[in-house]
DNA sequence: CATGAATGAGGATTCATTCAT
DNA sequence: AATGAATGAATCCTCATTCAT
């Protein structure tokens, strides 16, 4: 009865999934990611996942092994997303100043509308990264930034808008304190500091802030 | 650390400690900060707590209720530790430039030394504020920040060194996304770009770095 | 009892039970209904009603979701129970006096015969019927017996043989004051006044006096 | 400083208590008393009583050795209590039917306003009065009843007014059945039929039915 | 691929009671 | 006669996981 629903309406879509197996995993990691983002690791509850699943807890076993698994493959799929940020663009090949521009408004934006992602990885470095760790393809894919990064420097600096002593590692920490800490932080901070960093107006100037920062940061002395 | 500090100073003058009641809970305290820090709120096991304890277990009930009264006297105890930090120094008097790369290396430093402080921030923004907002004496205490760098800024402007259109709220935002993040994501950041954030010779530059980038992006245009 | 009889229809006609997830949970609540009636709803123990179980603690908490939950199913039971008492004898059409007699003698045979339900009943007065006020199936059910009553005592006092200004409701009380009390305070009266309401001899004289009583107050004037 | 305040009250109305001692004593009782009655003998909290209490924890067990030997203390004042309602009254010299109508109508009102008595009588019976078995001075104290209505019940036979096969025993079972079961009851039956026992004008309409069903069934034949 | 029933092991919490002072 | 601190032993409950079908 369920399945036969499913299956209907993957012959309807039929180009996103191959067949059930992946429809399946996609849902039950869709409901995973947001249960883990909101509970913790530990706090996440594998039955309170499976009731919000078109299927059964006997799933989530049978294709994630377990809780653990389970996790493994929501951080990996969460972190297989960004990957497209960097290679997409194509910014390489604008001017430096622009180039930057725009890799600090898209990570801001990408952060900004990924409040599961965020929190995942605040989840993940609470348990001192050990999924991480094992997850290599992450690290493949995601250490890409720092060669686009890389390049725009180097460019620049040659061009001469650009000071020279400033490593793509350091620049993309820069950026992505401030973008991630502004969501990753935003209960703690807000509650204190009584304001709404969720805000249109906050968002908007901080964006600029950043990227006027960094661009001052990065000219030549 | 909070515990280290404990026990020496309960050993150095012993007129720290009124009675065991304080020690104990003091005790136990510091056990549960590190904990909950590596743990997680969910992750937390109450019994382990207890076994590096001095005391049981059932004092843990008989002091902070439970699992969730003691998560919550440990925010509060680590929040208020900060306190200090800006209130003390008393920095206004200082010449603006120097006050302001005062308080980026102190923020630095106490982020730098307090990895459970901040491990126990991320765990409370994954369960999005939840505990913090009850603690009203957090937010009182915490805010004071703002007082202090709102008038380095405001003597900055007036004596022409610094711009006038930057709000203290946005300096502390902008300061402790990077304090805070090279300590918080310190684990995924590492493995994924392969590098030690604790390693002496980064954190050095890093601190350089945050001055540099935060009095550049104060001065006037 | 209740545990009693279970089994052997059990044994008796296998039909009786669909499935095992039935037979787990009658058998829990059989042995749930003596615990409670026999210490109370905090005496009870869920260890000690898990070990004398077919199954383990654990499938209590899977059935009834706690010890309160199986506490209120235990109670739904043991009222839904009596039900029958009113409702299948027929004796409606019986001659007024005859049915009253009949009445009396069922309600004081059947509390007699179910002590556990006689002290659930008292364990739920003490807790001042908090939980059987949540479960309205059981008033629906029980509330029967006042239009039987009714009916008896209309017709007895338009045949001339009872008086006309006693209530159903009221009449239901005497009976079952009496025979409700015989069972549920055997223990102190009988200490105190040197006595075994149990006693088949006692038993009878009691019988009979309730039905004489109920009979000269129904007498008209 | 607590105890200050008591002597100074001791001592203004020295009248009622000896000493301290005895008005700690008394103090606990009442506030024990309460709590047995209203959350059942496993269901009370040594805890909740001592806080209610104008002494400590500690007092309860100084005085009363332990939660049993409180509720055992509990039970055997409130027994003690109705003592002086056969005795006091001296009713023995009345007329038989009048005898008889006062002790119904003394009883009927005695459990009226007794409601944590007749709870508490309710509770031991659920733990099968194992501990008014121990009491051994409830026994002799109460059994007196029966004396008294032994004696009307012989007048009354022997002036004509009243058969002559009627126990005095059957006859206090038959007026307490009805007094204390409309108390111990109230919440079970007021649920299942909607009433309220408690109602002034419910109440009157049942002592008059409890008379006139007695006076009934004394009746010669 | 799918499901309801079942569970061992562990986890949080509570209780009556005692101890040091 | 009194008190705040402390506690061992339960007691209720939950969790990730597996089994029978």
């Amino acid at each position: 009865m369920a399945s036969r629903k499913k299956k209907a309406s993957a012959k309807a879509g039929a180009e996103v999934f191959a067949n059930d197996a992946e429809r399946t995993k996609a849902d039950i990691l869709a409901v995973a990611t947001e249960e883990f983002a909101t509970y913790g690791l530990s706090g996440a509850r594998v039955d309170a996942i499976a009731e919000r699943t078109r299927t059964s807890k006997r799933m989530i076993y049978y294709y994630f092994k377990g809780k653990e698994g389970l996790y493994r493959a929501v951080l990996e799929k969460a972190y297989s997303e960004i990957r497209s940020l960097d290679t997409q663009v194509g910014i390489e090949d604008a001017e430096p100043v622009e180039a930057i521009r725009k890799i600090c408004e898209i990570t801001f934006d990408y952060d900004e509308t990924h409040p599961f992602f965020i929190s995942l990885v605040s989840v993940e470095n609470v348990h001192r990264g050990r999924n991480i760790a094992k997850l290599t393809s992450i690290k493949r894919r995601n250490a890409g930034v720092l060669q686009v990064l890389g390049a725009i420097l180097a460019r620049g600096a040659r061009e001469g808008v650009f000071r020279d002593d400033v490593s793509a590692l350091d620049l993309h920490l820069f950026i992505s304190s401030f973008c991630v800490f502004r969501v990753s932080n935003r209960f703690t901070f807000g509650t204190i500091f009584d304001c709404d960093l969720s805000d249109t107006v906050v968002r908007t100037r901080h964006k600029k802030m950043l990227v006027e920062a960094v661009l001052r940061y990065l000219q030549p002395v």
